[in-house]
DNA sequence: TCTTGACAAACGAACGTTCGTTTGTGGTAT
DNA sequence: ATACCACAAACGAACGTTCGTTTGTCAAGA
């Protein structure tokens, strides 16, 4: 059998889902070799520093929400539509990146101040995304007037945040039915009401 | 001036302190002693061992959500305003206890198995209480029949458990708006009245 | 031949914890 | 009122272990 060998992409791989299970200081050089059949020390020889992959771990979880975030904004058609588009985009994120999108959220705070304001100021971004859309759909008129923009977003936010802490994908909810869920709670919630077209 | 001496509760305030802020890997028992002007050492003049600090806070944050629930649950009244009365009963345990709250929420899995089952049994029987109550608004006629209870229970404490990461006690919204706007949220989403979009 | 990736050994610092000792305090006997 | 003692709380040093990291070597590909 021909054991290939570790490339720094593998070594940063395996810290996103050791620093997402265990946490980055639960997570020690030595474990992270081990993962990969190494030493603590040949991780050395492909970085500078146990930090260092936290941050491109990070960074890489900031980047694909961004760029989700970019696409959504692009789509055709209202507030509706492109409110969609965001929790899509951001549930396929989360679903295809669960190792690094649990370490961006987990474990950023861990960084130290320069890295984590860079990432705080990234994912303030990604949020204005939401807000505006729903600003966007308040004025349209397709969205309450009395939502506050802020607060909705960081609820629809929440909820899109927390799928890494229970979703599992043999779990029998398809990321179809997912999103709908998502959608259809934030735009109609759960209670009965006359005026609400039934489906 | 007189320094009053530490007590083993003062010990355990301090842990979840640290531990929510800094996580439970993440802070050294010298840390923690110097939280409070003690050796590390001395810390063990009053507890056993690092791991049973976290287990008393983690544990502390379990009781309370289970005692608040209890309570909202012996509210008069049908499933609307028992859903109410049990998000109202979260928001003010996760304000009135936050440093509890975030380490039972962000570190409770760094604890050993056996002590993790228990926690994960404790959290279970909490968002059971959710998923009955919002079961049984949809057979009263209260919540719409498509609303699967067990989606929309994770939903509202995906919300409900995310207000540790963002809620500032200065920050202009008290908590009485805040429930307010959850429930919102819950029972009529965003969206304004008449139809769902065509897709 | 030169570069690369992994090894083995070792470094100093920090970890959780233990130990023997000192300090302050409050109750009891004188 | 004073002397005494028991006790809890904190100290400071040290334990064995693990931490992140550095160094030097060496085999295998390019």
């Amino acid at each position: 059998m021909v054991t290939t060998r570790n490339t720094r992409e593998d070594i940063v791989a395996a810290a996103g889902r050791m620093f997402a299970d265990k946490g980055y200081h639960g997570t020690s050089m030595r474990d992270l070799g081990s993962e990969l059949g190494l030493l603590g020390s040949s991780l050395y020889s492909h970085i500078d520093s146990k930090e260092d992959l936290l941050v491109e771990v990070v960074d890489e979880g900031a980047r694909l929400f961004l760029n989700s975030s970019q696409r959504a904004m692009a789509v055709d058609g209202g507030a509706e539509k492109k409110l969609r588009a965001l929790i899509a985009g951001h549930v396929d994120v989360v679903l295809d990146h669960l190792d690094v999108v649990r370490t961006y959220l987990n474990e950023a705070r861990m960084l130290d101040e320069s890295h984590r304001t860079r990432v705080v100021s990234a994912r303030d971004h990604y949020e204005s995304r939401f807000r505006n859309v729903i600003s966007q759909g308040v004025e349209e008129g397709v969205f309450r007037s009395d939502v506050d923009p802020k607060i909705a977003s960081i609820f629809i936010l929440s909820i899109l945040n927390a799928i890494e802490r229970w979703y599992r994908p043999d779990g029998g909810l398809d990321r179809t039915s997912l999103v709908e869920a998502i959608d259809g709670l934030a735009t109609s919630g759960i209670q009965i009401s006359a005026s609400r077209d039934p489906r």
